[in-house]
DNA sequence: ATATTTGCAAAAGGTTTGCAAGACG
DNA sequence: CGTCTTGCAAACCTTTTGCAAATAT
């Protein structure tokens, strides 16, 4: 997911390109690690240092109804961004030392899902899977 | 888990069982759906009027470190909690409708596992897994 | 030119903390 | 009794909203 896509499907959706939002863009895209809202701010702030937690807000509001950020659950850190990398259906691997995401998409869950749904009555809609652990730089280096 | 099992927990603890915390316990156990700090409150409320908030919040804290709670993170409510139900390594499938949360442990998630770790490098530590979807009430009286 | 966007300030939620009064063991 | 616990108030942190000024197209 290159910076043009990304900024493509802004004018393309009918949202104005302004440098604010370059700039937000920027951050998380320059990262595969998850960020929270705050993050984002204090990083964006250091190449455009007017910039307003309140936009990064609406702007993640708006890359998310765009659906081109995903949310990683762990520890605790329910809200924290990440941009999509791969357009499908996948999961992440974090980090739990330095934050970094790596996706995967193969996560053959349906076997599961139909013995799970035959055994608790449940019309199963979608599914939640997250791994998490030392990624190998964060494992070597304790 | 009953309530019993819980309270006996506590003392040996070294907690006191107060009244308020009974009533938070009977609450959190009489019911299988997820609840946020602020249903408890309420739904003790009926039971106990003079409690507080915040002393929802302490026996919250005091039964996840405990081990005695489960933190469900279906639909952004990522504070939402549930009696533990199975002492051991389980999951939760989560109705989109009514919230009631059905728990179940054969996840044979291994073998994946060990595909992601090998491909990733990850030394993988846990993992987060959820279902979600419509129980067989919910999704008959559609 | 005009509708969108920004940033401030303030409001709104949710969660935590300090502390004096009260209650369990 | 002494210590733990409670509930209030207030602090704190995160997120949302109202609005006038600024700006992208």
């Amino acid at each position: 997911m290159t910076i043009s896509t990304i900024t493509n499907q802004l004018r393309r959706s009918g949202y104005k390109l302004t440098p604010q939002r370059l700039a937000i863009i920027n951050v998380i895209s320059s990262t595969h690690d998850h960020l929270t809202p705050h993050a984002i701010y204090e990083r964006v702030k250091r190449e455009y240092p007017a910039i307003g937690l309140v936009t990064v807000y609406r702007v993640l509001d708006m890359l998310t109804k765009l659906e081109l950020l995903c949310r990683v659950h762990a520890e605790n850190r329910c809200r924290s961004y990440l941009m999509r990398r791969p357009t499908g259906h996948h999961h992440h691997i974090v980090c739990s030392k330095c934050g970094k995401v790596v996706d995967f998409n193969k996560c053959n869950l349906e076997r599961l899902q139909k013995i799970i749904s035959r055994a608790t009555g449940f019309e199963i809609k979608g599914h939640l899977l997250e791994f998490d652990g030392l990624c190998r730089e964060c494992s070597h280096k304790i």
